[in-house]
DNA sequence: ACCCAGGGTCGTC
DNA sequence: GACGACCCTGGG
């Protein structure tokens, strides 16, 4: 574990404002000079802006310049998504321009999946707090400028926990599912690797929707921030407000189903549904 | 005080 | 394929 700093320049598409609170991640804070601090894998990570510069700083275990690129999707150009979602529609263009400097995370599978399973009719602060309770009780400390944080435990140690463990930790009906998810990993009935190997897109959902406490919109999430698959269409209450509210207009826009909204995500949106669909959630839940 | 909704899933009919 | 139950908590 040593202190590393890596400045990127000319990133274009980068907000840490729009990156961090778009619903895509739970473990990031902000600091009161409003950079943003976040545990990932085994390190943890402050980012800041500086005109235009993005300066990452942190303790982390491996190469920091490979870690941010890897996570931060450095390598995928979102000024030619934006122009094409913009094209589109003058909806989505509004919705590009709201969250103009977002960018889809590609976030640690296994911390993704746990994650995800425990947002399941629950809110943003909630399962933040949630997480955090189980990371400071079954994941690893690390000091960084004299503040403590825990990583999110890998599968051995959260295997540790009882479903009562879980249940005092605040999950409510999600604790069996997180438990029972965990032991199928433990037991080898599936594997991270396979899930990370899987290229088609169907087939992984599949294997996700296996798990306990997966069904399809984790599953999509999970495909959309943890293994960049852009062409999926997680659908929430949020995305079928914002779908009802622009294309649709029926009266009750719980009558809508996903099945309708997925076919008119797939055929507006195509293979960038998933980039879509997050534009869509951020402006329609925060504006 | 009371009610409602929240990045849904699951079992049952 | 539709429908209700489900833990819990912040906000109206």
């Amino acid at each position: 574990m040593t202190e590393q700093k890596y400045i990127l320049e000319n990133c274009k598409s980068f907000e840490l404002k729009d990156i961090f609170d778009c619903g895509q991640c739970f473990r990031w804070n902000e600091e009161e000079d409003k950079s943003y601090t976040g545990v990932i894998k085994n390190g943890v990570l402050n980012v800041r802006k500086d005109k235009e510069k993005i300066i990452f700083e942190g303790v982390l275990d491996k190469n920091i310049k490979d870690v941010c690129e890897s996570y931060f999707d450095l390598e995928t150009n979102y000024e030619d998504i934006k122009e094409k979602l913009s094209n589109i529609d003058e909806y989505l263009k509004q919705s590009v321009e709201y969250g103009k400097g977002i960018r889809i995370l590609k976030q640690d599978l296994w911390e993704t999946i746990i994650s995800f399973i425990i947002s399941a009719n629950n809110n943003i602060p909630r399962i933040k707090g949630i997480i955090e309770r189980i990371s400071k009780k079954y994941g690893n400390k690390i000091i960084y400028k004299d503040k403590e944080y825990y990583t999110f435990p890998d599968m051995h140690a959260l295997g540790k926990a009882s479903v009562q463990n879980l249940r005092d930790l605040g999950l409510g009906f999600r604790d069996k599912r997180v438990y029972d998810t965990t032991k199928m990993f433990l037991e080898n009935e599936i594997t991270l690797q396979e899930l990370e190997e899987e290229k088609d897109v169907k087939l992984l959902r599949e294997k996700l929707m296996s798990l306990p406490g997966v069904g399809e919109k984790v599953a999509d999430c999970i495909m959309l921030f943890a293994l960049k698959k852009f062409s999926v269409f997680p659908v929430d209450v949020w995305v079928r407000r914002v779908m009802n509210e622009l294309y649709i207009k029926e009266e009750d826009e719980t009558k809508v189903s996903k099945e309708f909204l997925q076919q008119l995500a797939k055929e507006k949106y195509k293979d960038l549904a998933g980039l879509a669909q997050q534009y869509l959630f951020y402006q329609r839940r925060n504006a």
